[in-house]
DNA sequence: GTCTATAATTTGATAGAC
DNA sequence: GTCTATCAAATTATAGAC
């Protein structure tokens, strides 16, 4: 009962600096922005997490779970590949369309060389654990589109092209198509 | 013959701050690192680009051109289609295996929203140049993966997918995927 | 846990000499 | 064009009271 709130600041906090980082990237975030969002002082956000690349891994973590835990299981006899795909990409074109953002995976690993090491593990290791999703989801199946890696980094790509184009439906229609390929 | 050097300090400063940039993102730059890199102070770099906007227009221009000179001729009639795509991906790829950094629009693009306005309209303009290059390349093509953004989107994925898990080769195997669809 | 206060550094930017 | 000198603001971070 008390483990289970999982303390209410925390998340809070995560949550903010989940928003500005989406937004801007990992410079995007300062201790003073994500106080005054979160309505206290910056040293409070430092009692929580004292050093900057803590909080980032803490928003990387609690991200990838959320995110993993949304997507459910990626094995299910009673569903088709092709919609666990679908599956796939609707829980990003939700996220893109909710927060007006794109993945934090996406615009972190596209920062990568310029984070701090701890981060920079923590999104490579977000990324090891969406690749296993998708093989795990993809089974045996065949068609040009047919690749874990391919279909995520396409869908990658795909939100930042919709941002960088105000097209949110740039996303929508790059999972049709991977899913349409495959057999 | 003045105005055919293009003024060689400038170039040295624009090349510096793509590379900051292309690591790390816009925020990752700065007057004083670009100036100790280029060898001067940065008061100098202010004197060229007075303000941090002007810095990263003018740096996405360049980038611009160079890769749009380096892509030449879209619709040459002596290459099949196949062969133009490959010619784009081979471009990305040369330039993170060279640069070990993506590509600036790849990053620019994902940091879209927290870009001051100015740049992030020179980004979009760099997307709408490289589609229309892209759909001028793939003419009638026909495929599942026959689509300009669609290949420009998924080549970006595919080059932060590659810097993210140290794989380079993914942008090969991505440029790969995309060709051998095409007819 | 949160606050006030404060330190040390970095950052974008300007004034004025050469 | 480049320099020295300087600034105001912002940033990460810490000490200590409540």
């Amino acid at each position: 009962m008390e483990k289970n709130q999982k303390n209410e600041r925390v998340t809070e906090i995560l949550e903010s600096a989940e928003r500005f980082i989406r937004r801007g990237g990992f410079n995007a975030v300062s201790y003073r922005d994500v106080a005054s969002d979160v309505g206290i002082k910056s040293s409070s956000v430092h009692y929580h997490f004292p050093h900057k690349p803590d909080l980032g891994v803490a928003v990387v973590e609690r991200y990838s779970e959320k995110l993993l835990d949304a997507l459910g299981d990626p094995s299910d006899p009673n569903e088709p590949v092709q919609e666990r795909i679908a599956r796939l990409g609707r829980a990003y074109a939700a996220s893109l369309k909710e927060d007006k953002a794109i993945c934090l995976g996406c615009i972190l690993g596209a920062e990568i060389s310029g984070l701090p090491q701890e981060v920079s593990d923590a999104v490579s290791a977000f990324f090891d654990r969406m690749i296993d999703w998708t093989e795990l989801a993809l089974a045996g199946a065949k068609g040009p589109t047919a690749d874990a890696r391919f279909i995520l980094s396409s869908l990658q790509g795909a939100m930042v092209l919709a941002v960088t184009l105000k097209k949110p439906n740039h996303l929508d229609q790059t999972v049709r198509r991977l899913v349409q390929s495959l057999s």
